[in-house]
DNA sequence: AGCACGCCGACT
DNA sequence: GTCGGCGTGCTC
C-alpha cells in the first residue's frame, strides 16, 4: 500500500510534522509530492501538502484515506518542499505556514461549515430552524442565534456538522463551442436548411471549415460575423456543443510593450557583466554584490546578464522592492523580454496574482520580477537571481514566517548552482561586509551614464534659520532655489521624511495628547477621511473639538503632514503648479503611477511626498531635489536608524540631474554635523560605512554580532511580564558567556491593540546552544498559547516595535 | 486549531 | 444525584 506523508494545515507545535495517509488505490499513479490534497484529521476534512510518498509507515493505527488532491500537478516543486522544510528550522514557523506563503493566497485553502438534518424532525423545528430545508450554512445559524437549540438535536443525534473546504483556486474560464459532428451530417443539416435562413447556413459553413476547433462567441463574431442568437440556435439544433475553455487573466493584455535592445556598455559595465556572466556559464553558484551609484546604469547590466541567462535555455528572477515595481520597472523588462516575462506584483487582483503564478508554474515565464514572496516563484532551472535595492528592509517579512528574501535568494541559488547578485548603491553594512570578508564578491560600478557628476548637495543648518526668525518650514536659501528652477521651467521634488513621525494633536491648555484606547500610542491625524486613525490596530474616531481633560478648545496640530506643508508651499509659491504624493494621494490603485506619469509629462512644477518618491523617479528635467527635514529618522531607537538616513538621503539625491542638467540638492536638518547627513552629502559610501562599522563594532551590533529578538505580549501585562522574565532566567543558564542579553524591556510600543508587550535581544557571535534553547521555548510554551500568551522569536530582526 | 474526554462546583 | 464549567491532550 502507499502512504503520502502529508503537512496538515493546522499551525501548532504538536502538528508541525507530517501524518501518514493511506493512497486509495484509484489514486495512486496520480497522486505525488507537493500536491495539495484533502484529508479527514480529527472529524474534519482539512488541506495538507504531500511531501513523501512511501510504501512504510510507523504509525501503529488505522490510517486514514486521502480523500482527493485538489491540484491536477503538485502546486510545490521538490525545490520548495525543501525549502519550506529548512526556512521553517530557521525562522522558527511552522511548516505549512511556509508552504502557505510560496503560493498564491488563492491557493491557501477556506473552510466553511454546514449543518446538516439527518433525521427525521417535527415539522415545526424543520420549518422554523430550518425553513424546509435539509442544510444551513454555520452563519446563517449564528446569526439568527439559534445556536442552543440547535447543540440540542445534535446531541439527540438528528442533525450532523459538515467540515467544508473550498478550494478558492479557480481559473478564470470562458465557453468555447465546437462540433463533434461529422462533415457529412453537417452538410446534411446545410442542405435541410430553408434558403432564407441566412445566418444559420452562415454558422454551419463556419462550423464546417473549424473541424471541430473551439471558439467563443467572441471569436465568433470576429471571424465570421456570427452573432450569439445564431449560436444559441445552433446549440439547440445540436451542431454545437459547449465547454470552458481556461484562460489567463494578463494584467498587461491593454498594454504595448516597444520592443528593446541591448544598449551598449561603458568598459567598467562591461567589466561587471563578465565577471558575473562567467560565474552564469560555468554554472557557478557566487553571491555578488554589485554596488553602483545612481544612474550607473545597473539595471541595463541586470538586463544583459537576464538575457546571457535566456540564451542558455535557463531562467532569471529579479527582485525589487515593493515599491519600485512601478509600471516604469515593468517596462524595461517587458520590453526587452517579451511576454515571457511574469511579474507578481501586490497591486494585482489575487486571481492575476494566481494566473501569473501559473504561467511560471507551467514553464510559460523565463523571467520573473517582483517583491519579496516572488523568491519562492516556482520556476526550475535558475540560471540568476537578482536582487536590486538589497538593503530594503522590505525584502524581510515582518510577520510570519519571518523570512528575509535575501537568505532565501542564496539557498535558491546554492540549489541551482547559480549566481545570485545583490545590487546597491548603498548596500546594507551586513552585505557589504560580507564582501570585505570576501563571502560575496565585490563588484563596483563608479562611475554614472555619460560621466555625469553627481549633484552638489547642500545642507541648511535649520537652527539658525529657527534663530534668524524663518518660522517656515523652507530655509531661505531653498525658497531661493525653488523660485530660480519655477523661473527657468525645471522641476522639483521635495521630500517630507516621516519616517518616525506622526502628526498627532494636543491641547494648548493642558498638555493633552488624543491617544489610543487600545494601544499606547498618540493617534495620526487623518485629514483625507477626518479622523484620529491608530497605526496599529486601526482604530478611528472623531477629531475632538474640546479636549477630553480640560475642556479646552485649543488644539494645536503637531508632525508636518504633506498637506499642511503643500498648503504652506503654495502659500509661498502661488503660481507654482504642486503634486502631492502620499499614502492620502496613492491609495487607489495606481494612484503611484497616475501622479509620477503625470509629473513626467510635465505637468507639474513641484512634487511632494514622502519617502516613497525617493525610488522609480527618472525624469531629466528635475535639477533640484529638497529634503524638507532630514533627521527624523535619526532619533528612532534603532541601531539602523544611521544606516537608513545615509540610504534615504543617497537615494533622493540621485534624483537630481539625471540627464543633460545637472542637479542639486538641499538638505535642511536639525542635527548638520551628523556623520549620515555629511557622508550622504559628500556621496561618500565608503566613509559612511567605515564610521558606522566601528560604531557597530563598540556597541556590539550587526554584522560583528548576530541578533534574535524575542518577544511576549499578553493582554495581562503581569502575565507577559512574567514570561519574558522566565524566558530571560532559562537563557541565561544555557547560552555561551560572551553572548549578550539587551533587556527585559517594554516594547517600544507597550500595548498594541491591547495586548502588552516585553522584549529581549539577542546578540551572539557563535551560539549553538541559542537555536535549540529558543525551539524548546517555544515548544513549551504552546499550553500557554491558548490561553493568549504569544511569543514570537525574529531571527536578525529589521524593526525593532 | 478544534474537539472529546475528564474531573470538580451549583443546581433541579 | 446531574449538568456543565473549562483544563488537558490528541489529531495519521
Amino acid at each position: 500500500m502507499q502512504i503520502a506523508k502529508v503537512i496538515v494545515d493546522i499551525p501548532a507545535m504538536q502538528t508541525n510534522r507530517p501524518f501518514d495517509y493511506a493512497i486509495p488505490p484509484a489514486m495512486e499513479q496520480k497522486l505525488g509530492k507537493g500536491m495539495r490534497v484533502e484529508v479527514p484529521f480529527n472529524n474534519r476534512i482539512i488541506q495538507g501538502f504531500i511531501t513523501e510518498i512511501s510504501d512504510h509507515t510507523d504509525f501503529e493505527g488505522e490510517l486514514k484515506e486521502i480523500i482527493q488532491p485538489l491540484d491536477i500537478e503538485p502546486a510545490l516543486t521538490e525545490e520548495l518542499l525543501l525549502l519550506g522544510e529548512e526556512m521553517a528550522e530557521t525562522v522558527y514557523a511552522y511548516r505549512i505556514h511556509c508552504y502557505q506563503t510560496m503560493l498564491p493566497t488563492m491557493m491557501k485553502a477556506k473552510y466553511e461549515k454546514e449543518i446538516e438534518v439527518v433525521d427525521e424532525l417535527d415539522e415545526e423545528t424543520f420549518y422554523g430552524l430550518f425553513q424546509g430545508k435539509s442544510k444551513m450554512s454555520w452563519e446563517n445559524a449564528v446569526d439568527r442565534g439559534i445556536l442552543p437549540q440547535l447543540i440540542e438535536l445534535k446531541r439527540a443525534g438528528k442533525i450532523e456538522v459538515n467540515y467544508i473546504l473550498k478550494n478558492q483556486a479557480k481559473a478564470k474560464t470562458v465557453q468555447v463551442y465546437y462540433s463533434d459532428l461529422e462533415t457529412d451530417s453537417l452538410e446534411d443539416e446545410y442542405r435541410s436548411l430553408k434558403k432564407s435562413a441566412k445566418q444559420q447556413q452562415a454558422l454551419l459553413a463556419a462550423i464546417m471549415s473549424m473541424n471541430g476547433t473551439p471558439l467563443t462567441a467572441k471569436e465568433y463574431k470576429e471571424q465570421f460575423d456570427i452573432g450569439p442568437s445564431a449560436i444559441r440556435t445552433g446549440v439547440e439544433k445540436g451542431w454545437l456543443k459547449s465547454a470552458d475553455r481556461e484562460v489567463l487573466r494578463d494584467p498587461f493584455k491593454d498594454r504595448q510593450f516597444k520592443q528593446t535592445e541591448a544598449l551598449p556598455l561603458s568598459d567598467e559595465q562591461t567589466a561587471a557583466f563578465q565577471t558575473m556572466g562567467a560565474s552564469i556559464r560555468d554554472e557557478r553558484h557566487e553571491v555578488f554584490l554589485l554596488q553602483g551609484v545612481t544612474g550607473s546604469g545597473k539595471t541595463e547590466v541586470y538586463l544583459q546578464l537576464i538575457a546571457e541567462v535566456i540564451k542558455q535555455g535557463k531562467t532569471a528572477l529579479m527582485l525589487v522592492p515593493e515599491i519600485a515595481l512601478t509600471p516604469q520597472m515593468v517596462n524595461h523588462f517587458k520590453s526587452r523580454f517579451g511576454n515571457r516575462v511574469a511579474v507578481m506584483h501586490s497591486a494585482l487582483s489575487s486571481g492575476e496574482k494566481y494566473d501569473e503564478w501559473r504561467k511560471i508554474h507551467r514553464g510559460d515565464a523565463d523571467v520573473v520580477v517582483g517583491a519579496r514572496s516572488s523568491i519562492f516563484a516556482p520556476v526550475e532551472n535558475l540560471g540568476i537571481i537578482i536582487m536590486d535595492e538589497e538593503h530594503e528592509s522590505t525584502y524581510k517579512q515582518d510577520e510570519n514566517p519571518k523570512y528575509h528574501a535575501r537568505n532565501i535568494a542564496i539557498w535558491r541559488g546554492q540549489h541551482h548552482h547559480c549566481p545570485v547578485v545583490l545590487g546597491s548603491a548603498t548596500p546594507s553594512l551586513e552585505s557589504r561586509a560580507r564582501a570585505q570578508k570576501k563571502v560575496y564578491t565585490l563588484v563596483e560600478l563608479k562611475g554614472r551614464f555619460n560621466q555625469r557628476a553627481l549633484p552638489q548637495v547642500e545642507i541648511v543648518d535649520m537652527r539658525d534659520e529657527f534663530k534668524a526668525n524663518n518660522r517656515s518650514s523652507f530655509s531661505v536659501l531653498l525658497q531661493e532655489k525653488i523660485t530660480d528652477r519655477l523661473q527657468k521651467k525645471q522641476q522639483i521634488v521635495l521630500m517630507l521624511n516621516k519616517r518616525g513621525y506622526s502628526s498627532f494633536i494636543m491641547c494648548r491648555d493642558c498638555g493633552f495628547v488624543l491617544e489610543c484606547p487600545n494601544c499606547d500610542i498618540s493617534l495620526t491625524l487623518h485629514m483625507d477621511s477626518k479622523t484620529m486613525k491608530c497605526h496599529y490596530c486601526g482604530h478611528e474616531e472623531e477629531i475632538p473639538n474640546t479636549c477630553p481633560k480640560c475642556k479646552g478648545h485649543n488644539f494645536r496640530y503637531y508632525g508636518t503632514g504633506t498637506q499642511k506643508i503643500e498648503e504652506e508651499l503654495q502659500a509661498l509659491f502661488p503660481d507654482a503648479r504642486i503634486l502631492r504624493m502620499d499614502v492620502d494621494t496613492t491609495r487607489k490603485k495606481g494612484g503611484h503611477e497616475a501622479i509620477l506619469s503625470a509629473f513626467g509629462r510635465g505637468e507639474a512644477d513641484i512634487l511632494l511626498g514622502t519617502q516613497m518618491i525617493a525610488k522609480g523617479l527618472d525624469f531629466p528635467n528635475i535639477t533640484l531635489v529638497g529634503v524638507i527635514n532630514a533627521d527624523t529618522s535619526l532619533g528612532l531607537p534603532d541601531f539602523r536608524s544611521s544606516e537608513r538616513t545615509f540610504q534615504l538621503l543617497t537615494q533622493v539625491s540621485g534624483r537630481a540631474g539625471r540627464a543633460e542638467l545637472s542637479g542639486e540638492v538641499v538638505v535642511q536638518s536639525y542635527n548638520p554635523d551628523h556623520y549620515a547627513i555629511l557622508f550622504a552629502q559628500q556621496h561618500n559610501y565608503e566613509g559612511f560605512y567605515r564610521t558606522e562599522m566601528s560604531l557597530r563594532h563598540k556597541a556590539g551590533y550587526p554584522p560583528y554580532f548576530y541578533t534574535a529578538l524575542i518577544t511576549v505580549s499578553n493582554p495581562d501585562e503581569k502575565k507577559a511580564q512574567k514570561k519574558i522574565y522566565e524566558i530571560h532566567e532559562i537563557l541565561q543558564k544555557k547560552l555561551e558567556p560572551d553572548t549578550i542579553m539587551l533587556g527585559p524591556s517594554k516594547g517600544s510600543i507597550a500595548r498594541v491593540n491591547n495586548r502588552y508587550y516585553f522584549q529581549i535581544l539577542v546578540k551572539y557571535k557563535q551560539e549553538t546552544k541559542l537555536h535549540p534553547a529558543l525551539k524548546q521555548i517555544l515548544d513549551e510554551s504552546q499550553k500557554e498559547n491558548a490561553r493568549g500568551l504569544y511569543i514570537s522569536i525574529d531571527s536578525e530582526p529589521v524593526n525593532f516595535f
